[in-house]
This record gives structure tokens, C-alpha cells and sequence, in this order.
RNA sequence: GCGGCCGUUGUCUAGGGGUUAGGAUGCAGGCCUUCCAAGCCUGUGGCCCGGGUUCGAUUCCCGGCGGCCGCACCA
């Protein structure tokens, strides 16, 4: 096994090898940093994560909407991300070196009054306090934005945004989906899709990109559903990995391992609702594939979270390349983004409780899915003295099934292709391969994470059997043709496991 | 964005002012082969990009792009 140094390289190398992903795109340009592609491979594991994440949401009673990438200016000066996502930057004139503004100010002058001050007037306290560069006592330049938006324009020269997440362009279909939902509350919604984030110096690949696909849950909900929180009955005796910000700021790493209800009782949830998106996000990362033991859910301290978040909660996943990573944020929203929509639309956002306008909380779930998808294969990855594999859970791995004829014989070759045809008309994602010995064909596959082989030899000829070989045992088993299609898609669906069919053979 | 190190076939790498740029592995075709990277033959494919120095640059210099490490950044 390699070491943790090194194991980046051994996910990226296998990556780019076998088709995950490949990058930074444009390549043959030389590239730009935080853009990757996804081969063929790569987009098959991320499609089935997308799948497994619709899934979780429809069971959860979410509804799907899809909303434009680019948005006019208004809508992110309504949202606060102008002002969030515009950081006031300051360059020393001498070394070159940028940092800042308004927290290098405080660093050095805690009881300056700064927050909120223009670009103009940090510049203004920075020559009134006397602040130099840190790093070489060189004179500090003007005060300027850094918007970590992508900015475009729209038709001749209105000043538009990629957004930079989803959520907000859901929000602005509030109105709309009142409507749908016929005005009753709670309602939930999702969207998946692009988002934008032009990072300074994104590093890390995969985990911070400039382009990323997210994926954001939204209930809009009122003070009396977070308390009355109907579905979180079914959930309250589930256990979850909690590491509260308590806990965190006392130097503890290891969560508590309490369920739902005991956290809520305790105070680390402050309502049913929000406890409850919290289990829903860790029940959807069990979904994708992730192991309990390599999952934990982080709380924010006060002083991480974003501008509209009350309470914020991570789901962390761990992997060999970079230890624990955030992979997705439980946000308590508030009524922050409709009242802004609200003021700035002059549209009406509210709904009426006791005939007196209200404007809806929102709870979200958020998460990019090539963090995940990283995560996947990170996690997945396995190593000794003889073969290399990706142990993908099958519900998630890329390519479903293998089919080899023994050997690259007419008589063996006709029956696999044969084979190979009905398992991909069945729907299952199959790869066919004559090439090379057995023994290569199964480290081929194993390398990408295909769970079963199906190999037709001699017997097949005689009593239409196959052997179906799984990848982590790499035990086999005979199985009847005419059971073949019906075997496979439930083992691809984890409905039954290898041990149980081999040890009751159809 | 700053500083340091780095950039050779798909992957891993050797080399180095004039080389047919070498190896391993992969991949493709063939022979062989009755279940786990066997063997043999043939083939495939490379010096990140742009300038400069030089008779000549993949090699040296400058810039760009990208990667890694540190600082900053990660709403």
C-alpha cells in the first residue's frame, strides 16, 4: 500500500489511466486550473452517484427543478454573494504579495472599527493606521475587489453572474412553486447542476474546482414546522457520528456516537426539522457508497459559518489523500434569502399564518458531487502483492459486468457475444472483452471496479451454465443462462450478495 | 497571487547542447493458452507552450501554462 504522501498521485495516476477523470482541461492547451473532465468511466460513477442522490431526494419527498446557470446582477446583490463573495484585497507595492484588507487590519489593530467600511475607507484606515506589508515592510497598495463570481454579460451589457450556487436560483422560483405545491407548507425542492467559483488558486484537483456540478436540497418551512417536524418520529432512533462545536473547541476528534433524538435533546440540533436534514444528508453520503467509519458530521464553530447560515453542519468523509474532507454543508438559512429576494423583487415572498404575512426559513442541504466522487474512488482503492482493484459498493461501479469468452475461440466467442448482448440489452452497463488471457481480462476489470465477471468456457457449451466471478473474493460461481439477466441485476442492485448465491447456486 | 522545487510516449521512468531519445508497463495485431497481469513475434506512441542564446535546444536563459510544498485564499 502506498503511502499517504503518495496516494494522490496513485488516485490520479489510476484516474487518468483507466478514463475517471482527467485534467486540468483544456490538456492539450496545457490546461487551466480548477477544470477537470470526466471520462467515460468518470461520468458513468458520477451519473450513478446523481442517481442514488435523486433517489434519496424523491424518497424524501423532494421535487426536482432545474434553473438557468447565468443570472443578472441583481439577483447576487440581492442574494449578498456581491458583497459575500467579494473579497477586499490589497497588494504590497514592493514584494508583490496580496492579502486581505480588512482582515489584516484586524490582525494587527483588533479595536479597529472596519466591518462594513467602502474599498475607499479601508484603503483610508490603512494609511491612517500605518499597516505594511508583513512579509517585507513594503508599502500596501489600494484597497480592491477580488468577486469569486464569474462575471459575463448578457446581450449588449447587462452584468450577469455564473452563479456560484444553486440555491439561491431556486429560491428565486419561490413564488412558482407556492403555486405548485398549492400553497401548503412545508415544501421541499432540488436542483442539480453547474456551479461557479473563480477560487484565487484552486489546488487539491477534483476537491476545489472552479467549475463543479452541485447538488442543493431546499425545504421552505415555518417556525412551527421545525418544531412539529413530522417525519423525524422515523428517524429519531438513528445514530449518527456527531461532532458538535463544543466538543471541537475543547480538541476533541472523536464524535460522539448518539442518536438523532438524544442530539436534539442535548441541544447540538436546535429543532426536529434540522436534525432531520442532517440525517437525511448523512443517510444520502451511506447511499453513495460511504462507509460509517469513514464518515463524520463536524459542526461550525460560530465563526466559520457563511453569511446566511444560523447553524451550519458538515458531512465529513475520510480519505487517504487528504484525511477528513468536507463534503457537504446542512445549512439553516433562515428567512434570510426570500426576505432579500422579497425586498429587492418587491415581489411578495411571504405566506399567510393567521392571516398575517410570514416569510418562509429555508433549510438546505448542499454539496458538489466531484467531491464525492473523489472521495469514492479514494476510498475505494485497493492494493496487494497481487492485483490492484476498486471495491465500488455495485449499485455505484461504473461498468456492471464483464463478459469473456475463455479464450478467443470462434466456438467460445459466438455464445459470449451472444451473452454480452442480452445483458446490455437488459439495461446493464457491460463490457465485452476477448483480449489477452482470463487472468488479464479480470485485472482489467478489477482496476475499474466492476464488480462481476461472467465467463463462458467449454461447460457453457455443454450445460448452458457461465461462471459469474466476484471482484473482491474473486471466488465464482456457476450460473444457468436462463438465469443470468435476472442474477445479475440483483446482484448489481445489492438485492442479494455473492456469499448467498454461491452458497445456494441456482 | 507570492516564494521554492518540478514538467520526457497512455502510465511510471532513464538521459542529456549534436542520441535512430533508452527501459518497464500499457495498448493493438498474431501465435500459444480449458479461469486469475505466463511466454514468443510484430506494431504503436514522447521531450508542456512561446520567445531567446547557439551552426545546432528536449537539454541553457526568459516568459507563459500546469503540478507539488509553504504563505495567502477556499464565500
Amino acid at each position: 500500500m502506498p503511502t499517504e504522501k503518495d496516494f494522490t498521485d496513485v488516485i490520479y495516476g489510476l484516474s487518468r489511466k483507466r478514463g475517471f477523470f482527467w485534467g486540468p482541461s483544456p490538456e492539450i492547451y496545457g490546461g487551466t486550473a480548477g477544470f477537470y473532465d470526466l471520462g467515460p468511466l468518470g461520468k458513468l460513477l458520477k451519473n450513478r452517484l446523481e442517481g442514488q442522490i435523486r433517489a434519496a431526494f424523491v424518497r424524501a419527498n423532494f421535487w426536482e427543478v432545474e434553473c438557468p446557470i447565468v443570472s443578472p446582477a441583481v439577483v447576487w446583490k440581492a442574494s449578498g454573494h456581491l458583497e459575500g463573495f467579494i473579497d477586499p484585497v490589497t497588494r504590497c507595492t514592493k514584494c508583490g504579495q496580496a492579502y486581505r484588507a480588512d482582515t489584516l487590519i484586524e490582525e494587527e489593530f483588533p479595536d479597529a472599527h472596519i466591518h462594513g467600511l467602502s474599498l475607499e475607507a479601508l484603503t483610508e484606515k490603512i494609511q491612517e493606521l500605518g499597516v505594511v506589508c508583513p512579509s517585507c515592510g513594503g508599502a500596501l497598495g489600494p484597497v480592491e475587489q477580488y468577486n469569486l463570481m464569474l462575471r459575463t454579460r448578457v446581450g449588449l451589457d447587462t452584468e450577469a453572474y455564473l452563479r456560484p450556487e444553486t440555491a439561491t436560483t431556486t429560491y428565486l422560483l419561490f413564488k412558482r412553486l407556492l403555486t405548485f405545491f398549492r400553497h401548503r407548507l412545508p415544501a421541499s425542492v432540488f436542483q442539480i447542476g453547474k456551479a461557479f467559483r473563480n477560487e484565487i488558486s484552486p489546488r487539491q484537483g477534483m476537491l476545489r474546482l472552479r467549475e463543479f456540478t452541485q447538488v442543493e436540497g431546499q425545504i421552505f418551512l415555518l417556525d412551527s414546522h421545525e418544531q412539529d417536524w413530522a417525519p423525524f418520529s422515523g428517524i429519531a432512533d438513528r445514530r449518527l457520528p456527531l461532532l458538535p462545536y463544543q466538543l471541537q473547541e475543547s480538541g476533541t476528534e472523536t464524535p460522539l456516537d448518539i442518536t438523532v433524538g438524544e442530539a436534539l435533546d442535548k441541544g447540538y440540533f436546535q429543532t426536529p426539522a434540522y436534525a432531520w436534514c442532517v440525517h437525511l444528508a448523512y443517510s444520502i453520503f451511506r447511499d453513495m457508497g460511504f462507509g460509517e467509519d469513514v464518515m463524520r458530521l463536524r459542526q461550525h464553530l460560530p465563526e466559520e459559518r457563511a453569511h446566511y447560515a444560523a447553524d451550519a453542519w458538515d458531512v465529513e468523509i475520510h480519505t487517504r489523500s487528504f484525511g477528513w474532507v468536507e463534503c457537504c454543508g446542512v445549512h439553516d438559512r433562515g428567512d434570510y434569502d426570500l426576505s432579500r429576494h422579497q425586498k429587492y423583487s418587491k415581489e411578495r415572498l411571504s405566506v399567510k399564518v393567521d392571516k398575517k404575512p410570514v416569510i418562509p426559513n429555508v433549510l438546505e442541504i448542499a454539496f458538489g458531487v466531484e467531491r464525492p466522487l473523489y472521495c469514492l474512488i479514494d476510498n475505494a482503492y485497493v492494493e496487494d502483492e497481487e492485483r490492484t482493484w476498486l471495491r465500488f459498493p455495485s449499485p455505484v461501479a461504473p461498468i456492471q459486468v464483464a463478459v469473456f469468452p475463455l479464450m478467443g475461440k470462434p466456438e467460445l466467442v459466438g455464445p459470449a457475444r451472444e451473452i454480452y448482448n442480452t445483458l446490455l440489452n437488459s439495461g446493464l452497463v457491460v463490457y465485452y472483452d476477448q483480449g489477452g488471457s482470463i487472468g488479464r481480462r479480470y485485472r482489467r476489470q478489477d482496476e475499474i471496479g466492476t464488480p462481476f465477471c461472467i465467463t463462458v468456457d467449454y461447460d457453457t457449451l455443454e450445460d448452458h451454465t457461465v461462471t459469474v466471478r466476484d471482484r473482491d473474493s474473486m471466488a465464482q460461481v456457476r450460473v444457468k443462462c436462463s438465469e443470468l439477466t435476472s442474477t445479475l441485476h440483483s446482484l448489481v442492485r445489492s438485492e442479494t450478495t455473492f456469499a448467498s448465491l454461491a452458497a445456494d447456486p441456482t
